[in-house]
DNA sequence: TTGCAGCTCGGC
DNA sequence: CCGAGCTGCAAG
């Protein structure tokens, strides 16, 4: 269904310059005199999306037509064809220049505000422009080149053997019975005798030459040719409708019931239907309907998908405000159209932040202007979407990343179109192109997701605030906890603090009950405490609901040798493994290797291996044991499918424990941090934290924080029904902060202890920090590397800089390559930063990768 | 990132 | 002497 948008062809969407073959030999590398002023109207300065520093000059070959900025185009870079985007008329004239091929596209893919905050971005994090437009593009918007390898005829030939003897020995092509090159076998049994060179290689694996090699050698001899080209999703974004077709109803067998069934179906939607809302089994009935004539499958483009969808607006009575609610509302909607400002907005679960959003967006919404809400990943619920969906209708772009691409491609077209005002989304979404934006709200601002850790390492809630003071808009920054960044901005005077001080529900957060395991220890299954294990088992009695939580996926986090003391750890990875029981395997959480369990041990040889460590998948084993009777489920990343909660697959589980827990069909659910985020169990009464110990420890000065912020949200999942809840956390170290300050959810005194404790350190907020982060499989060659990076960045930062290492992480190898840091502080940012590019500048030994990781969040 | 030039090493 | 493989650098 991919329509190729074929450069020599002009197919799809893509506009096809003038001149063909796409390769620009002809144009006067020299323009020198008379022509110059002409040429240089049609110059084009483009960024490319590759880790390339600067930006490159290209022609535009078609005469007179101005490519907007922010288009993105299709451009030879070096020896390939690559995605760039259009930043405006050339500012230099280099001595060569190429032809862009093809233009994405008919309207710009960034607006002048989007492309300002992208290069801001670009700079701040110290990316190139390119790569940085690019993480601003949704999945599906992006063109991308894909290298294909055709057969020709010739090729074609000698791949049935029936070509001469010198074109099959000009090919390399054994000659030999059954042995045709495998690469030609493989084209001529694809489609069209063509197939994307990657494919190839992936296929074509070890042994004898190698895929490019065998490659270059049979484009030689003629018998294929390879070509870049352009896949434009774009173009693609259509949806296949079936309609019915006015037709003889008589010619269908008169057995034929259950396609009659369907045929009744299609001709009940007046439009048509998506054949993907038919089962698979219907749409084996539509193929026989539409052979008899009787039904036709349009291709509808996917900006009509979904945009009819969800509830209408108004059709719920929203709740009346309360006096902190109504509070809030006013000082926010009162900045609003009067330029930037941005609101911390700090309030406990169930304190009503998100009425506050609701009303301060309508409030944009009728103003006329445009909202963006980011959430963490994992909170992006249907739950949530549906709150809004209720409240604005179809007013809404839910921006999932668990949304297929043509679905969200649809809604950022709507958004850009300015049919839909408010976009909601997790990180990424705070490029969202919302026309005229008056509000960005960040909800759960504190949370660490908003920090993309590959790639193009931004942060979502810094941007978004960024993005407000661009636009003139107001950002809503939301936490029951938030950020001691946050904190320190409001006490800069830069944000303005709103608490919402009661939960809405005039009942107050249940306090949270210390256990003292090294004076209640854990039997001898090591998971209960006694007073644990009593409230679980009342609570149990009583018919109510129990989340107990830890943070560790899988059976047994360490499998040990008690003969010799051997830990079965990761080949490639400085980590044990952890035992999964439902695999029945060893798996890696870092590089997601997997083994199967070793008989002896490795070291010694003896059958001695025994699995310790507690893990999720133990605890509900064992709780099935103490609790025969009860009614237990899992909830963690294993469960619910392949990665964080939002993918696709991982839905189905998801939603299935939502339904099951507020059905009351689950007693007691097990699970990780998803069991804290974004939803909403009514009937819980009971919330126990097994170990939030290791936790604690973790070398991370966000260590102390991170713990505060997990306990709080988990004792906000408890006794938001009519009842009032308990929290047990049981722990080896009452004393630690963090614990002490959540038994009485004393989270202002928790600030002050831990701020005093950070400008001590020198750690953020009071200082701005940036990490080069080295990688390579020679651990002494990335040692050496990072010293040199280390004193280069030092030479230039002087004594404006504090440094840390270069020191190998907490984690030294992950992959097979060994890892060191180089940690650099400083109170301002000039200093900082040009610190951070001269260490980046730094030459590197082969494979030795370098990555800047600005206002880093994690020290892993 | 990938592609290519320039170089060295090994086989004929 | 030629080709494969590695290294370093440039890409408009």
């Amino acid at each position: 269904m991919t329509n190729e948008g074929r450069l020599d062809a002009g197919g799809g969407d893509v506009a096809t310059p003038g001149v063909d073959g796409g390769d620009s030999d002809g144009i006067p590398r020299d323009a020198g005199g008379a022509g110059a002023d002409a040429l240089k109207g049609d110059l084009l300065e483009v960024a490319v999306a590759l880790p390339v520093a600067g930006t490159f000059t290209y022609r535009d070959p078609r005469p007179g037509a101005r490519i907007a900025p922010g288009t993105q185009v299709v451009v030879p870079f070096g020896g390939r064809t690559v995605t760039g985007f259009v930043l405006g008329p050339a500012r230099a004239t280099p001595s060569a220049v190429r032809d862009i091929e093809a233009v994405v596209g008919g309207e710009p893919a960034f607006d002048e505000h989007l492309m300002g905050l992208c290069r801001w971005a670009a700079d701040y994090y110290q990316a190139p422009l390119g790569e940085m437009l690019r993480a601003g593009l949704p999945q599906g918007e992006r063109a991308e080149a894909v290298r294909l390898v055709r057969l020709t005829p010739a090729g074609e030939r000698a791949a049935r053997g029936e070509g001469t003897a010198t074109q099959i020995s000009l090919g390399g092509v054994d000659v030999g019975e059954n042995s045709v090159d495998p690469v030609l076998r493989m084209l001529l049994e694809a489609a069209r005798g063509e197939l994307p060179w990657r494919l190839i290689a992936k296929r074509m694996g070890r042994g004898g030459l190698s895929p490019a090699a065998r490659i270059t050698r049979l484009e030689s001899a003629g018998l294929v040719e390879v070509g870049d080209e352009v896949r434009d999703r774009r173009a693609s974004a259509t949806v296949p409708f079936v309609v019915a077709v006015a037709g003889d109803v008589a010619t269908l067998p008169p057995r034929a019931r259950a396609r009659r069934a369907v045929l009744e179906k299609i001709g009940g939607a007046a439009d048509g239907l998506r054949l993907g809302a038919l089962s698979s089994g219907e749409r084996g009935h539509v193929r026989a309907l539409v052979a008899a004539g009787l039904a036709r499958v349009d291709q509808r483009p996917a900006s009509n998908v979904g945009a009819r969808r969800g509830g209408v607006a108004g059709g719920e009575e929203p709740p009346s405000p309360n006096a902190g609610q109504a509070r809030a509302i006013a000082e926010i909607t009162g900045a609003l159209g009067g330029g930037y400002a941005t609101f911390l907005l700090q309030g406990v679960t169930g304190s009503g932040k998100t009425e506050v959003y609701l009303r301060v967006i309508a409030e944009a919404r009728a103003a006329g202007r445009g909202a963006l809400v980011l959430v963490p990943e994992i909170a992006l619920t249907p739950q949530l979407a549906g709150r809004f969906r209720a409240r604005f209708g179809d007013d809404v772009a839910v921006l999932h990343s668990a949304l297929p691409p043509r679905e969200r491609l649809g809604a950022w077209r709507r958004l850009r179109a300015g049919e839909v005002g408010i976009a909601l989304g997790a990180r990424s979404a705070v490029f969202a192109p919302v026309r005229d934006l008056g509000v960005l709200v960040v909800d759960e601002e504190h949370d660490s997701s908003f920090k993309q850790e590959e790639g193009v390492r931004y942060h979502g809630r810094d941007l978004a605030v960024v993005r407000a003071q661009r636009a003139g808009a107001v950002a809503v920054l939301g936490s029951a906890t938030p950020s001691l960044e946050s904190k320190r901005n409001v006490a800069l005077g830069r944000f303005r603090a709103l608490l919402l001080p009661d939960r809405a529900t005039a009942r107050a957060l249940p306090p949270v009950e210390i256990v003292d395991l090294r004076r209640h220890p854990p039997g001898p299954d090591g998971l209960l405490s006694a007073p644990l294990g009593e409230a679980v088992a009342a609570n149990l009695a009583a018919g109510r609901q129990t989340i107990l939580f830890l943070n560790r996926r899988g059976f047994s986090t360490v499998v040990l040798c008690r003969g010799c003391g051997h830990v079965v750890g990761c080949a490639h990875c400085t980590v044990s493994m952890t035992y999964h029981r439902g695999r029945d395997r060893l798996v890696c959480h870092y590089c997601g290797t997997q083994e199967s369990v070793p008989l002896v041990c490795p070291g010694c040889h003896l059958p001695r291996l025994d699995r310790l460590g507690m893990g999720t998948e133990r605890v509900e084993s064992l709780i099935r044991e103490h609790f025969p009777d009860a009614r237990v489920a899992r909830l963690d990343r294993d469960t619910a499918g392949a990665s964080a909660a939002g993918h696709a697959d991982g839905g189905g589980h998801l939603n299935e424990v939502l339904r099951a827990m507020n059905a009351g069909e689950i007693d007691i659910l097990v699970g990780t941090q998803m069991v804290t985020k974004g939803h909403d169990f009514g009937g819980v009464t009971l919330v126990g934290v097994l170990q939030p110990d290791q936790a604690m420890h973790l070398p991370d000065f966000r260590a102390s924080e991170r713990v505060f912020q997990l306990l709080e949200q988990v004792a906000g999942r408890a006794g938001r029904g009519d009842e009032p809840g308990r929290v047990i956390v049981q722990t080896y170290n009452p004393e630690h902060a963090a614990i002490v300050a959540v038994r009485t959810h004393d989270y202002e005194g928790f600030v002050r202890g831990e701020l005093a404790a950070r400008v001590e350190a020198g750690y953020p907020p009071f200082t701005r920090m940036v990490v080069l982060r080295l990688d390579g499989p020679d651990e002494r060659r990335v040692r050496s590397d990072a010293t040199a990076v280390a004193e280069a960045a030092m030479a230039v930062g002087g004594s404006a800089v504090r440094l840390r290492g270069p020191a190998e992480a907490p984690i030294p190898r992950v992959r097979g390559r060994s890892r060191f840091q180089v940690w650099l502080a400083a109170a301002d940012r000039a200093p900082l930063a040009a610190a951070a590019r001269a260490g980046a500048a730094v030459k590197l030994g082969p494979d030795v990768r370098l990555i800047v990781d600005v206002d880093p969040q994690s020290t892993l």
